[in-house]
RNA sequence: GCCCAAGUGGCGGAACGGUAUACGCGGCGGACUCAAAAUCCGCUUCCCGCAAGGGAUUGAGGGUUCGAGUCCCUCCUUGGGCACCA
């Protein structure tokens, strides 16, 4: 009887695997595809850390698990390489990124192997090698092609440090996510994804529970990022008239329309130098050019106090007599519905604000059941039911809220007909997402293949000349200029017009990480393919993802982005399917002294020495005992034994089984209900990801085989092969000790005899009122009378019930039986 | 402010509306040992009690139910996300 040591088992079992290519599914014959996905990580410097693995691992078990269901599990890992990270952490170290990631990807690979993972390593990838991004450089240009990537001068996001453009998504409260320095505006010419012209999809496929099976968390975020929301445009003529102009407003609260009290524009808006009166426009000017001159973070976070100046001029519905003030104000936000909105002071809390600090007029036009027609408001009431009635409304007043909607929009679409070729009214769906600005001015990244030509604009590079390779450059340090730093190479960014052969320059700017990582998962299946993106019919076979598995913190950027990439290529005919990921999970964190696993913390805990000391398997059984998988759980070294403790009694019980003096081949009938009831609970709860209760369960079982001194072989062997996804090379071992040939991992999981999962005997719990007071144990299939004369028999429950009338007795067969009494 | 999670022993955490605290850690006691570690056995929610037994208990307060950690309402706390989106 040797003892365990993990050590030698897991060196063993990693060099088996690798030579026999366990792990390597044969992709183009595979029966039964299961494609098992999980988030590829950032190679860091720093290296894996355990929420990394805790990550992995949980994606790692289910595969394992699925394959010993009998399916062909692809499980791939690759590297997200490119990007502010690498770059920003080559800069700190004056290491060239060209240099350092390689080596980090080294580290990974090594530490991920020495994890146990199930992948597929044939098929690694990195977006930084040329095969990739070239095809990341194709994608682009699909997306051109179809008008879907322009051009764009705008406000940007910029950060000062990192000294780059961020996406919308990349600034959380007003501070650049990745170093928190507040970010400031900048009008920089960008690329932009039309991403919103794909957001009623993008919503609705959300609810399409043939295409999508989500984590019902991850659903909503997506939606509230969506943010849909159903209004009306209302169009206003200007007063004193300027010649075909008129104010457009977006509303979703039209039957307040009798409420507006003043017209506010966003500063920016167009219409504003047209519209200011001579009296009002050097006020007018002053405050433009203050707001201009604030950053986009006290705009966007700041205090919230209204400010904002009169144009002088008035807005009135045509057709209708009432005049509305026009206002500009830095509340209203050019980018969002038509950057002009009604004010409905009683209404909105916003307006109500604004109202106050102007002095405008503050009208009820919505009562609640007990208020009166014309009752004061203190603060803006924004309630919307049944219940309410419109008020104050001319002939609207009486109705629901959504009634009035409805009667005021065909009132209005009536008033229309005066003038046909814009009628004042028009129902609007608006959408809070931007498009997606994939303009980095930064080196570590793919080049956008475009070229702007004198004569043509910007010109495709034509498909057969990609990738555009990005070119060695010293001095990558991105500057002040908003230019990127590939334009320090003459010799590289000018070249001839694809189209006229005129002198022309390459687009220097490269493109968004998230591009990067938008498609990964179509190309793992086909890394060997050099003439394609991906081949259609291993797509065909693989896709859409069955499984993927990764952090929240990706719930709105990453997985969006992969859903409309996903859906481009459909509608361009390269997909057949329009959602990659059949299903996701997100999975939890790992917290530490109670706070989230992460570098800026400082609590991040290597693997290393825990692999050292206790070896991969212990460590991957502990991590995913720690917590339910899909909330996560608390790192504390000190609980790792338990886990390492269950390993050595299923080590011992493999001795026991495999030793004919000590063998003990009877199988007690507790032992036999046990056993299969074990195999029923684990599996279920291995499917749904359960990993901490499946482990509890086999926890139990060896306790059960200990007590009752069995170590039948059957029923150790079928212990390990539940322990196989949790500790795979241990499980590998003790296969091969019980005399079975082959790995484990091509085994089929256990069954299990639903017959056998019940026990003969029933503990009935026995209540007075509710209130347990004793138990009887009963046979299985005994009736309503004889549990009942039992219970009545039990000395503490003929107690609670002596002198007691039994109103009524409630049973529940083979679980209890309830006296009410009085 | 809005949206989403979650509040259970000393700790991590279990519980189809049906014996709350499974499983594990830690602790206490015992066996083995010259001793320690490892291992094995037993106890371990709290309070009263020598015991038998009794009472309390799932963030707080109400409600539904024969029965609520679980369902409903109000509130508090923590974590995460969004934040002037009309």
């Amino acid at each position: 009887m040797s003892d365990y040591d993990p050590d030698a088992v897991e060196a063993k079992w990693q060099a088996r695997w690798r030579e026999e290519r366990t792990n390597e599914p044969d992709l183009e014959h595979a029966a039964r595809p299961f494609y098992n996905l999980m988030m590829f990580p950032y190679p860091s410097a720093e290296g894996l850390h355990v929420g990394n693995m805790f990550a992995f691992t949980g994606a790692d078990v289910y595969g394992r698990f699925k394959r010993m269901q009998g399916w062909n599990v692809f499980e791939p890992m690759g590297f997200d390489a490119f990007g502010i990270h690498s770059e920003n952490f080559a800069l700190k170290i004056g290491v060239h990124p060209a240099e350092l990631i390689p080596r980090n990807i080294a580290t990974f690979t090594r530490q991920l192997t020495r994890m146990g993972g199930m992948f597929a390593w044939d098929h690694v990838l990195s977006t930084t090698d040329p095969s990739y991004y070239r095809w990341t450089q194709w994608i682009f240009l699909q997306l051109f092609k179809r008008g879907l990537a322009y051009r764009k001068k705008g406000a940007v996001n910029w950060c000062p440090f990192d000294k780059t453009v961020l996406a919308n998504e990349q600034v959380i409260a007003g501070a650049c996510e990745r170093c928190g320095t507040p970010v400031e505006q900048r009008v920089l010419e960008q690329w932009y994804f039309r991403i919103t012209d794909y957001a009623g999809r993008l919503l609705d496929n959300l609810d399409d529970a043939a295409k999508m099976d989500w984590s019902s968390s991850t659903v909503t975020a997506q939606k509230n990022w969506i943010g849909r929301s159903e209004g009306a445009e209302l169009t206003f003529d200007v007063m004193p008239a300027v010649a075909g102009r008129r104010i457009t407003v977006y509303t979703t609260r039209i039957d307040t329309l009798f409420g507006a009290t003043f017209i506010v524009l966003a500063p920016e808006h167009p219409l504003v130098d047209a519209i200011t009166t001579p009296k009002q426009r050097a006020a007018v000017d002053d405050y433009r050019a203050a707001i201009a001159a604030k950053d986009l973070v006290s705009r966007k976070v700041g205090e919230k106090e209204k400010t904002g100046v009169f144009t002088g001029a008035h807005a009135v519905i045509h057709g209708t007599g009432r005049e509305l003030p026009v206002w500009i104000a830095d509340y209203v936000l050019m980018e969002y519905g038509t950057g002009a909105i009604m004010g409905v002071p009683g209404h909105d809390e916003r307006d109500f604000e604004f109202a106050r600090e102007f002095d405008l007029p503050i009208v009820r036009v919505i009562a609640g059941v007990g208020d009166a027609d014309d009752a004061p408001l203190d603060q803006a009431s924004i309630s919307d039911s049944a219940t309410d009635r419109v008020v104050n409304s001319g002939p609207f007043s009486g109705r629901s809220p959504a009634d009035a909607r409805e009667a005021i929009i065909a009132m209005l679409e009536g008033a229309g007909a005066a003038t046909p070729s814009q009628p004042p009214v028009r129902r609007k769906t608006q959408y809070r997402l931007h498009d997606w600005c994939i303009s980095r001015q930064r080196y570590w990244g793919p080049p956008i293949p475009i070229i702007y030509c004198e004569r043509c604009g910007p010109v495709a590079v034509p498909e057969e000349q990609l990738p555009v390779l990005l070119p060695p450059l010293e001095d990558f340090r991105p500057d002040d200029s908003g230019i990127s730093p590939l334009a320090r190479n003459d010799a590289w960014y000018r070249v001839p017009c694809p189209s006229c052969g005129a002198p022309a320059r390459r687009e220097t700017d490269v493109s968004d990480t998230f591009l990067d990582s938008s498609w990964y998962y179509l190309r793992y299946p086909s890394t060997g393919m050099n003439d394609r993106a991906f081949d259609p019919d291993i797509t065909r076979r693989w896709l859409p993802v069955t499984s993927y598995i990764g952090g929240n913190e990706h719930a709105v950027l990453h997985l969006l982005y992969s859903r409309f990439i996903t859906m481009v290529l459909h509608d361009a005919g390269f997909l057949d399917f329009d959602e990659p990921f059949r299903r996701f999970r997100a999975h939890g964190l790992i917290i530490k002294d109670g706070a989230k696993m992460s570098k800026s913390r400082g609590n991040v805990v290597i693997p290393d020495d825990y692999l050292a000391r206790w070896g991969a398997d212990t460590l991957r059984t502990y991590l995913m005992f720690l917590g339910p998988y899909q909330e996560g759980g608390d790192f504390r070294d000190a609980s790792i034994s338990g886990p390492r403790r269950f390993l050595d009694r299923v080590w011992d019980l493999v001795s026991q089984a495999t030793d004919p003096d000590c063998r003990d081949a009877e199988i007690r009938h507790e032992v036999l209900v046990k056993w299969h009831q074990t195999k029923q609970k684990v599996a279920g709860e291995i499917e749904a990801l359960h990993y901490n209760t499946a482990i509890a369960a086999l926890m139990e079982l060896v306790n059960a085989l200990r007590e009752q001194n069995c170590s039948e072989h059957t029923v150790v062997t079928e212990l390990v092969q539940m322990t196989a996804p949790f500790a795979p090379h241990f499980a590998e071992e003790c296969w091969e000790r019980l005399g079975h040939s082959g790995s484990i991992f091509d085994s089929m999981w256990p069954a299990f005899d639903p017959a056998l999962t019940l026990t003969d005997d029933v503990t009935i719990v026995v209540q007075v009122n509710g209130k347990v007071r004793g138990n009887v144990v009963v046979s299985r299939d005994a009736d309503e009378a004889t549990v009942r004369s039992q219970a009545e028999g039990d000395a503490s429950v003929e107690r609670h019930l002596a002198g007691k009338t039994v109103r009524k007795v409630v049973y529940v067969a083979g679980r209890l039986i309830n006296f009410v009494v009085a």
